[in-house]
DNA sequence: CAGTGGATGTTGATTTTTCACCGCTCCATG
DNA sequence: CATGGAGCGGTGAAAAATCAACATCCACTG
């Protein structure tokens, strides 16, 4: 499967953050959108790639990621933990935890902490 | 800053794993390597664009990314925390630690939770 | 001193990407 | 039953990216 050009990619996310968009709905995304063909152009390609799925409804197409958001999710991480971790998934954590947009409240943080002991119970 | 391309981008993945890498470094981690003079051209667009800076050591240069590794993480993190998981740190983390490849020790959980405690302590 | 090999930069051609123009259909509305 | 707007796709040309051939420099060696 081929790589992804820079429209492409930034197609790709603004669909995978939506989960399903309509070729408006995407062009809306874009910091610095072409014309509305142009957007299209781009959607083409990427079905034709096999890296969007296209339904029709209600009046409109919807596009959607042909991989599963799960193994979407987790290839994303595991690309930046690689990249920009030395895989370690320790300082991943930290830097999530630290980043100040996502700042976690009491229950998230019990929820995290639970889910670490299960995954370390099970792990073994 | 200008976006980065296809290739520019798969070469800034190499130069911050690594931290810093030569030109052939770089070559002998890429997939599917063009010629050496190819990589060669990425790099100086990349110095010219300012994502890479230059230094002589001993007979070669080594590229480094010119933004802080720290700062490099943080965004990198947070673009994938948007695209892929609505922004909630809680899905990322349970994606993290459940990561096949990324299996924690007894240790690694404790340093986690360690982290976490400081972090809502201090009133994150 | 001539020759060799490694590292780099330059240039120009090829390939890919990006994009707007154009034409089509469908539908609501006058 | 026209008219106009919204949604869609094809096409081809402009722009960007990609790449290899070539040139230069330098250290080392015979």
């Amino acid at each position: 499967m081929p790589p992804l050009s820079r429209r492409e990619r930034q197609v790709m996310d603004i669909v995978h953050e939506l989960g399903g968009a309509t070729a408006l709905q995407i062009r809306e995304r874009m910091s610095d959108p072409p014309t509305d063909s142009a957007v299209r152009s781009v959607l083409r390609i990427l079905v034709r790639k096999g890296h969007l799925s296209k339904k029709y409804d209600g009046p409109r197409y919807v596009y959607s990621p042909r991989v599963p958001a799960r193994a979407a999710r987790r290839s994303a991480m595991r690309h930046v933990l690689k990249t920009f971790f030395g895989g370690s998934v320790e300082g991943a954590v930290a830097t999530l935890i630290a980043l100040e947009d996502g700042a976690l409240d009491a229950d998230e943080r019990e929820r995290i902490m639970a889910m670490i002991e299960k995954a370390s119970e099970e792990g073994r």
